[in-house]
DNA sequence: TAGATTCTTCTACAGGTGTAGAGGAGGCTG
DNA sequence: CAGCCTCCTCTACACCTGTAGAAGAATCTA
């Protein structure tokens, strides 16, 4: 399908050169298709953005590995996952920025919703539920953030290898402790 | 100094409109200065972007609370304080995804150099110090994007309050267990 | 004070950008 | 076959952007 070639065109554009980059016409450059087919396809840029969000919420939700059996586990080989997909984790960051002015992005963008992070904390025996489900949201998010664009960009493990998932545990397991 | 003027004024427009939003002109608008200013100071883009880098990495560094008697209050104080400075938190976001492709950013940007946060994961028992320390920055740095950005934003505590530096302090607490 | 130097303002221009609409290509329905 | 509709491509235009240089104002030095 069309529009799909064009908003992934427009997820890498965002996630090698920022939000500045998405122009109609470097989309169109970017998918190969003769200018004008972005904008005809999504004429404002914000169409274009909601349109990005979209598609990156529809590829990140496919990739959410949850083992009841082994929570740390299935985190980490998310997480990782995530960070092997690294244009689409950078287009995300940059989506979220963007969400702090277009507030009706953010409810795609958010991840583990409040709900499901408490559920997992009660499960594993933690006191205040519910706070200890947020942090554990921070702390996950966190996780990506420094490994992708902070100061474990340079000096961490490389993603998709099980030194990496293993590292990621490792910070889960203490992590998820009550 | 007229420089600095500029520089907050572009550090505020970054937490406004993104980096989309920082154009020499707008600069100029918004720090109320004849047409011409900022270009005058900043010939390049590039330039002005790294004049906001470096005002960014001041202004932080003069906000940081460490306190070797009670690691984790002095942290959560620091904390807070860069949530009560959403906007210059937020620049730094935004500027550290333009570190993604200007490496010469990062250098700037990147909290708790590895080093000090390896010694205090050393002085407070940890197995490993080195990957202690990297998971306990992540976790910082994800403690403050969440609230800032995250799913936290639209739920957690008001900044600057009492409560906001007990949640953060709880979760740092819990952060810094061996 | 006179001259040199730096700081400030203005203006120019070649390109890029968002958005809209006109019209063509191609296929489907009857 | 004709008519219709959807999809696609092209072009237009008003505006914004990065960058450079010219000229004036202010400040310093001797």
């Amino acid at each position: 399908m069309r529009k799909d070639l064009i908003t992934d065109a427009a997820i890498e554009l965002v996630a090698e050169l920022g939000m500045r980059g998405l122009t109609h016409r470097a989309v169109d450059r970017k998918a190969g298709l003769p200018e004008g087919s972005t904008s005809a396809y999504f004429r404002t840029r914000r169409a274009l953005i909601e349109g990005l969000v979209d598609r990156l919420a529809v590829q990140e939700q496919a990739e959410i590995f949850l083992d009841p059996e082994d929570p740390a586990g299935g985190l980490a080989k998310t997480l990782d996952s995530w960070l092997v997909e690294r244009n689409r984790t950078l287009a995300r960051y940059a989506a979220m920025l963007e969400a702090t002015h277009h507030p009706e992005l953010k409810s795609i963008l958010v991840h583990s919703p409040r709900k499901r992070a408490a559920e997992m904390a009660r499960a594993l025996g933690h006191e205040d539920p519910e706070r200890a489900g947020a942090h554990i949201s921070a702390f996950l998010e966190g996780l990506i953030f420094y490994r992708l664009v902070g100061g474990g960009s340079t000096t961490g493990p490389t993603p998709g290898t099980e030194e990496s998932v293993q590292d990621l545990k490792k910070a889960i397991e203490k992590a998820l402790r009550p």
